[in-house]
RNA sequence: CGGGGCGUGGCUCAGCCUGGUAGAGCGCAGCGUUCGGGACGCUGAGGCCGGCGGUUCAAAUCCGCCCGCCCCGACCA
């Protein structure tokens, strides 16, 4: 490809809208351009790109036993009814009307049409397992799109699906997809990490993500270097100790005007944050909630959601606290009707804890779950926090930042059942097929890439995945000579089976070395009178700071060397991932 | 949806407070000179100042409403 001729105009200054790496250099190297808030445009280059990830997604499903299909991305009301989803989610969910005035959603994921179709076309237990997959485009109305190309209202995914005759059949596939995910992700240039996490909408039995560490990441991953414990927040748990309170205390109301918050109470009463309880306020599927955790810790507001088996959970307005009679700050799960009473493990097992009297002024020492109180729920609702014991070994945890690349998931029956996806075991029973989906988002994933690859200067493509292997500039374009040259270099690249982006535009030196920086090719060929002085080509890692010269009659050889070398470093790091529940 | 910020040639921004001829740099087009890390000179094109309404003799500028975009919070590939 010519440079010349591609659609291709960096950008000199960031762009307003961008504030992390990935998107700056993803727009100002021309990959992506926006339409809309989390609607992009994919660019040439950006094409080129995801176009390589989706070969490596293709080959490695492909080694799994997957098939690839198309489903369609407009799908009838009708089947997410049966999924019970047009129900549970929310506004997430793109729904639209035809003209016949038939409801009709955009998928942001194929459960539903994959499960009705499995079932149209699967009987009997001789054609299970199967493996389905697929590379398109989803569309999830968020609200709140971010970081570039990292969270997206419209996107493309590969999306995978499992039918199988057993739990015990799906247990014995899973590992090798998370196997599968692993090289994915590792062809692709990119470290990853997987976690345990929650099943969330998709409902299910197990699931893990992969996860690349990043502070631009929106997910928050508890780590113990211990033991190698690897959690997402949503899910992780750590170990409680309870701090002795000491028998049970008779109640006693303590004037506390103006302490809104923890800290101001714990102030004030000259005790720890941890003597204390702490409520939160949600409304769930059920109506309110009341969280109440320890003092010195956060509600975790999934964990909150699966204890209160709510779809979705959003913070309580005052409105509606004052309506259930709770005074905000002075708050006590004594007295209170209505609501449900969610408490963490952790609380009810203290003793003589400071709360809320429910009185505005006022606080209560000695609450006592049980004595005082009952909860409609006792469970662990707590965060996870920096330095937490680790729930497996003690030790210390760390909190660390991620971008969720891809994620595996044990769905079991829930669609099979509703769907009626059903097989024939060898006796002529009928059986719900047990499945599981994998997911991976290809925009994402590129743009995980470039926020783990990039310098100062600009992005750097794993060669797997770069747009073109070799950047090749000639410079002194004036002299016949040279541009003959680097004509018959861009032809011999070609003719060797070398990807080429030839720099041929009548630009300056700089503004070539610049883009070539800029756009990351992983090597960088110059032509120009100088190096032909010497019948010589220079060659450039972009990861290296020196060039080297290399005769003209060699630089294809040379070129292929390091493209060889390259992509062996890479193959060297796909090696086997031990499966482990819990890490 | 709650909170904060921003909308002015393709891009980055100034001008707005204090109303009166719409600006700079980059990019783009032409000519010439350059030619190893975003070169230089000359010439030129390009803007309903996000939209609607109001105030005023006069609005990019003041006021109101709306729309869009970005950031922080709750969700997900």
């Amino acid at each position: 490809m010519r440079r010349s001729t591609l659609l291709c105009e960096t950008l000199r200054d960031d762009p307003a809208e961008a504030d992390v790496p990935n998107h700056i250099l993803l727009v100002r190297g021309c990959f992506i351009r926006q339409l809309a808030s989390g609607i992009y445009s994919l660019l040439p280059l950006g094409t080129r790109v995801a176009a390589k990830i989706e070969q490596v997604l293709r080959e490695e499903m492909d080694a799994i036993g997957g098939q690839e299909l198309t489903m369609p991305v407009v799908q009838p009301a009708e089947i997410w009814q049966q999924s019970g989803r047009w129900y549970d989610i929310g506004d997430d969910l793109l729904r639209l009307k035809d003209r016949a005035e038939h409801d009709l959603v955009l998928a942001m994921t194929h459960e539903e049409v994959i499960t009705s179709l499995i079932g149209y076309n699967v009987h009997s237990y001789r054609q299970l397992p199967v493996m389905l997959y697929q590379i398109q485009t989803k569309f999830r109305d968020e609200p709140r799109p971010r970081a570039g190309a990292i969270r997206l209202r419209e996107f493309t995914m590969k999306d995978a699906y499992s039918a199988h005759i057993s739990q015990e059949d799906l247990d014995r596939y899973y590992p090798e997809v998370y196997q599968a995910y692993f090289n994915i992700f590792r062809r692709c240039g990119l470290d990853v990490i997987s976690v345990d996490s929650d099943v969330g909408m998709m409902g299910g039995t197990m699931a893990h993500e992969f996860m690349s560490l990043t502070p631009v990441g929106e997910d928050t991953l508890v780590l113990c270097d211990a033991c190698g414990l690897s959690a997402n927040r949503q899910i992780a748990t750590f170990r409680k100790d309870v701090i002795d309170g000491g028998e049970p205390q008779p109640l006693a109301e303590v004037a506390t005007p103006d302490t809104k918050t923890i800290a101001e109470l714990a102030d004030l009463l000259d005790i720890p944050e941890s003597s204390t309880a702490k409520a939160a306020f949600f409304v769930g599927d059920a109506g309110l909630i009341f969280a109440v955790v320890r003092g010195d810790m956060e509600v975790n507001e999934t964990k909150l959601t699966n204890a209160t088996k709510s779809t979705a959970l959003r913070p309580a307005t005052e409105a509606e606290l004052h309506e259930a009679g709770i005074v905000p700050g002075y708050a006590s799960p004594l007295g209170v009707s209505g609501v449900q009473v969610v408490v963490d493990d952790l609380v009810a097992q203290s003793t003589n804890l400071v709360a809320g009297a429910n009185k505005a002024g006022y606080h209560l020492y000695n609450v006592n779950h049980g004595r005082d109180y009952e909860a409609d729920v006792v469970v662990d609702i707590a965060s996870a926090y920096d330095g937490a014991p680790c729930p497996d070994c003690g030790g210390p945890v760390r909190l660390e930042r991620a971008i969720e690349v891809g994620n595996i998931f044990k769905l079991g029956t829930k669609y099979a059942a509703a769907l009626k996806a059903q097989y024939r075991d060898e006796a002529g029973d009928q059986h719900p097929m047990v499945m599981g989906c994998y997911g991976i988002g290809v925009e994402r994933l590129m743009a995980a890439i470039v926020e783990a690859s990039h310098d100062e200067r600009g992005m750097i493509w794993p060669v797997a995945v770069a747009p073109f292997q070799v950047y090749l500039v000639v410079l002194n374009q004036n002299d016949e000579s040279v541009m003959q040259a680097a004509e018959q270099l861009y032809a011999d690249l070609g003719a060797a089976g070398i990807t080429v982006l030839f720099d041929d535009r009548n630009e300056s030196p700089g503004v070539k070395f610049t883009d070539a920086d800029l756009l990351g090719m992983p090597l960088r060929l110059t032509v120009s009178r100088r190096t032909l002085k010497n019948e010589s080509v220079e060659l450039k890692l972009r990861t290296d700071k020196e060039f080297t010269l290399v005769p003209l009659a060699e630089a294809v050889a040379h070129a292929q060397a390091q493209i060889g070398a390259l992509q062996a470093s890479i193959d060297a790091r796909v090696v086997a991932e031990e499966f482990a529940v819990g890490g």
